[in-house]
DNA sequence: TCTCCGACTTGTAGGAATCTCA
DNA sequence: TGAGATTCCTACAAGTCGGAGA
């Protein structure tokens, strides 16, 4: 599928650079920092660190144990030693109006005129046009996040034992640039060096650095609009196409593979069953004390699941409670069949709630198993086949022929929110949820009160008619049906939405469409429909999409 | 076989931009 | 016309997976 089959990815690249973080700017001398009470001048590097506290008061993460201690030990490697013998106790540090100043300074960016607001934008284009772009082979690409990060306090999620950390300024000494050696090199800033300059074309990175936090690397690439990331991920689809295919051969292997006669095989069996069924993601192992504690399917432990031999109704049902990536809960209780809940049974025997449920497991050895199935084939492709299968099953189940176009779309909404949900995709609720809601709540009220007085109405020109027959009155009467039928559309619309709403209250739809869905089966379903892919699609998406949507016919199946 | 690292994909949060309605 | 609601978009964290090296 790659259009180089010697593994490179691109002849030549071509890039101005990252744009670096802008310089700190001091505060002045009227935002005091106050500590103990009393008035104190800050360093500028230990002004700096304190800024980015500063900023985050209002903020949940500034009240947790760890950030505090985080942060306040980072901070005071910044400090003088002078302050470092002042500075010993976070609590008695005041930033409230270090905090007060971030707060009118977005206030009053907020308030600037029109022509202001315009100058910015202007100059955001100007950077864009000069170092968003590269040129990769013959073609002008879009760079994806040409800016480097700014320094600021690390914002692990879940129980992250590093938060609150100090991720520290890249300098351009930090900075690795690739790109082809007969292209224009970048310029580091006046008086400074580029860590290194290398010729890789087996990579796609155009700069990369490494993060001081986790010790991990970040780097810089191309728009997902990019030639090389759509074909990369329509390569992705191709792949979970022909899982479709065998499909029910591995299936049937697995099923058999849990009587095998080895441990490891039964293990690998119920797992694999667990991810084509509950889209469980691989589950890598995961440096203890590094990162929050989140598992997958491979690292599941016997702390995260409960087996019912029968509870309300079922046979052989499994509960799975923990934390996956992002610290996002999974909770699930499922009856399974018996041999899979024989299998965990003897699985957790001897075990303590801390150990892997799946001792004679990891994802390199899934991952190897599944290699000799099909090529290509890893973990998470089960997950994007299953998905996409998903979608289509539910678009041709859901979508009536006969309906309006913005009840195609609930429609497809639907299909969407089924595959999120088997995905686990959450979001925490809007915090204006319950204002949204209410705020329906009455229009549908208001709807429900006009549409009782329109067949009180409707009652009378009815009764009118009745008594004089004429046809003065006739028309009245159809008028006023008129009346009630359109209130009641329109009160159906209403409710349909906030059905929509509340169904899509904890769940996200963004992460599925973008990852997860072949892109062609929703554009196929909008031609065979009539339905402008807009509708479906924002400017991003199209973008992103843009082969699909070249690509498919209204005839496209997964 | 195990560990570590590099490259790349997937994921949510939150701010910016845009829309909607009084 | 401006505030609040909603949608878009970016930032960057957190996964997956393959391969090198011991």
């Amino acid at each position: 599928m790659d259009i180089y089959t010697d593994g490179s990815k691109w002849r030549f690249l071509e890039h101005k650079g990252p744009v670096f973080a802008p310089p700190y700017e001091p505060l002045p001398d009227n935002v005091r920092f106050f500590y103990d009470g009393k008035n104190m001048k800050l360093s500028a590097p230990a002004e700096e660190v304190a800024t980015f506290f500063a900023k985050m008061l209002d903020h949940e993460y500034t009240t947790k144990d760890i950030f505090r201690k985080n942060f306040f030990k980072d901070w005071r490697k910044e400090m003088t030693p002078e302050e470092k013998s002042k500075l010993t106790d976070l609590n008695k540090c005041n930033f409230s109006e270090m905090n007060e100043y971030f707060k009118a300074q977005s206030e009053a960016k907020k308030q600037m005129s029109k022509e202001e607001k315009q100058k910015i934008k202007e100059e955001n284009e100007r950077v864009l046009q000069e170092y968003g772009y590269c040129i990769m082979d013959n073609h002008k690409e879009r760079i994806g996040n040409f800016r480097i990060e700014p320094p600021g306090l690390f914002r692990g999620r879940g129980d992250h034992p590093k938060m609150g950390m100090l991720k520290r300024r890249i300098r351009p000494e930090d900075i690795i640039i690739n790109c082809s050696k007969d292209s224009k090199q970048p310029k580091p800033p006046p008086g400074t060096r580029w860590k290194e300059v290398r010729h890789d074309n087996k990579v796609t990175w155009l700069v990369s650095w490494t993060e001081n936090i986790q010790g991990s690397i970040k780097y810089i690439m191309l728009n997902p609009s990019s030639r090389i990331k759509g074909e990369k991920d329509w390569q992705k689809y191709e792949t979970a196409r022909r899982l479709k295919k065998c499909v029910d051969r591995i299936r049937a292997q697995y099923r058999d593979d849990w009587k095998s006669k080895e441990m490891r095989i039964r293990q690998r069996a119920v797992a694999l069953y667990f991810i084509d069924k509950l889209a469980l993601r691989a589950g890598n192992e995961k440096e203890e004390g590094e990162t929050a504690d989140t598992v997958g399917c491979c690292s599941l432990r016997v702390e995260h699941i409960k087996l019912y031999p029968k509870i309300d109704e079922q046979e052989y049902v499994v509960e799975f409670d923990f934390l996956g990536k992002d610290s996002i809960r999974y909770y699930n209780k499922i009856p399974v069949e018996k041999r899979v809940f024989k299998n965990l049974q003897l699985f957790l025997e001897n075990k303590q709630p801390e150990d892997d449920l799946f001792d004679r497991l990891n994802t390199s050895i899934l991952n190897k198993h599944l290699q000799e199935l099909m090529d290509g084939l890893t973990a998470k492709v089960f997950r994007t086949y299953n998905a996409s299968i998903t979608l289509q099953q539910q678009l041709k189940e859901l979508t009536c022929p006969d309906d309006s176009i913005p009840a195609k779309i609930l429609s497809y909404n639907r299909a969407n929110r089924a595959v999120a949900i088997l995905c686990n995709h959450q979001r925490a609720p809007p915090k204006t949820f319950e204002k949204s809601m209410q705020n329906l709540q009455t229009k549908i009220d208001e709807k429900q009160k006009q549409l009782s007085t329109a067949r009180k109405q409707l009652k009378t020109a009815k009764a009118d008619h009745k008594a004089s027959h004429d046809d003065k009155s006739k028309k009245a009467v159809e008028v006023k049906r008129k009346a009630v039928q359109r209130i009641e559309e329109q009160l159906m619309k209403l409710q349909v939405q906030a059905t929509d709403r509340e169904e899509n209250k904890q769940i996200a739809l963004g992460t599925s469409k973008l990852n997860y869905l072949d892109p062609r089966i929703s554009v196929a379903w909008c031609k065979k429909w009539g339905i402008p892919v807009e509708k479906i699609y924002n400017k991003t998406q199209r973008e992103k999409f843009a082969w699909a949507i070249d690509m498919a016919e209204d005839d496209y199946e997964f």
